[in-house]
DNA sequence: CCATATATGTCAGCCTTATTGACATATCTC
DNA sequence: GAGATATGTCAATAAGGCTGACATATATGG
């Protein structure tokens, strides 16, 4: 998975001078962390990606519908927060590899209910699991007692319009 | 700063059917979390630089920059992980409206030094500062006695083999 | 039953940021 | 002077976003 750009709401509004702010020194270790670690983390998905023909886009769809199945297009569209047409482009392939399955709603047919297929559900775990391993290792690096901080931390970093939203998406209990 | 494509090498080898790994479960909370953390940290520079229509691709240059004056093209190129053509469209854009300038070398007139100038360093600084206000909010929510933890986890995110050069140059002290 | 709203699909064109390959120029080093 | 090195540039291509416009199927409310 990889971000997307996204047009969120302007949060912390500092003045025009930062030099003058009351704060004092920027962290600029942590910014620069957080960059360097993120793009490794994203590394190890795209050389898998890379093998199959898919781009990020791919992962991030795949990714979603494999974690909640059933996801509608609409619903999928808020949660990537892209234009149906980008999305559109990428769907089409995964179901035309046979990754992801469309089924027509039930209850409202003008719904596209998305589930995984057992080859997408294969591929998303593959992915998942790089992704996993290379946390597995970083908490390794620290001790088990400041687990639950980094969890908070990265929780914190999150729009908190979002983080409720985000949370609840998020546990889902294992679908992988 | 938002992460480039990089082609690292392959690190975690994991069997191709990670449902059976040894390992139990995949931590998708963390997954997600590092996926809508890192989104929303890249969305509060590019609302600034969406005012002055740069991309993305102009912070990356104009961070590293600010932050490490003098560096040469290669050594940019090697940070950034991407082409000379690729750098070279956005670093005009950035000598031409002045937020970098570009100083031949005295003792190789081959190289160019790139120093960012007041402009450039105000708008770094500015970007920058979004950045560390995220940051700074976020630390907040965790007990402080968990701060290195996260800092050693973030480090332990990252290559093995960029770990040690990435610190080096992390580790400048505040130019901002 | 009809009008309108909603969910989705699709066409066409554009932008940014990356890529590869080829080649040019200036300068340094042996 | 030859060759290596640092940088610049031209051209073509690709991925993954975007906007705008329009089409279709289905639901829903009056």
């Amino acid at each position: 998975m990889e971000a997307p750009v996204v047009r969120g709401k302007v949060e912390a509004q500092i003045a025009n001078d930062p030099e003058a702010r009351a704060g004092g020194a920027l962290p600029y270790e942590l910014i620069e962390l957080f960059f360097f670690a993120y793009r490794d983390f994203v590394s190890d998905p795209d050389r898998i990606l890379a093998e199959l023909e898919f781009g990020r886009a791919h992962h991030r769809v795949l990714h979603f519908v494999n974690r909640n199945p059933g996801l509608t297009i609409a619903e999928l569209l808020d949660i990537l927060k892209i234009t149906k047409q980008s999305l559109n482009r990428v769907l089409k392939e995964l179901v035309g590899t046979a990754f992801i399955e469309v089924r027509t709603g039930q209850a409202d047919r003008r719904q596209r209910h998305l589930h995984a297929t057992a080859s997408g559900h294969a591929l998303a775990a593959r992915l998942a699991a790089v992704q996993g391993e290379r946390i597995r290792q970083a908490l390794q690096s620290v001790p088990a007692s400041a687990h639950p901080a980094i969890e908070a931390y990265l929780t914190a970093m999150i729009d908190p319009e979002e983080r409720k939203q985000v949370l609840s998406r998020i546990r889902k209990g294992p679908v992988g």
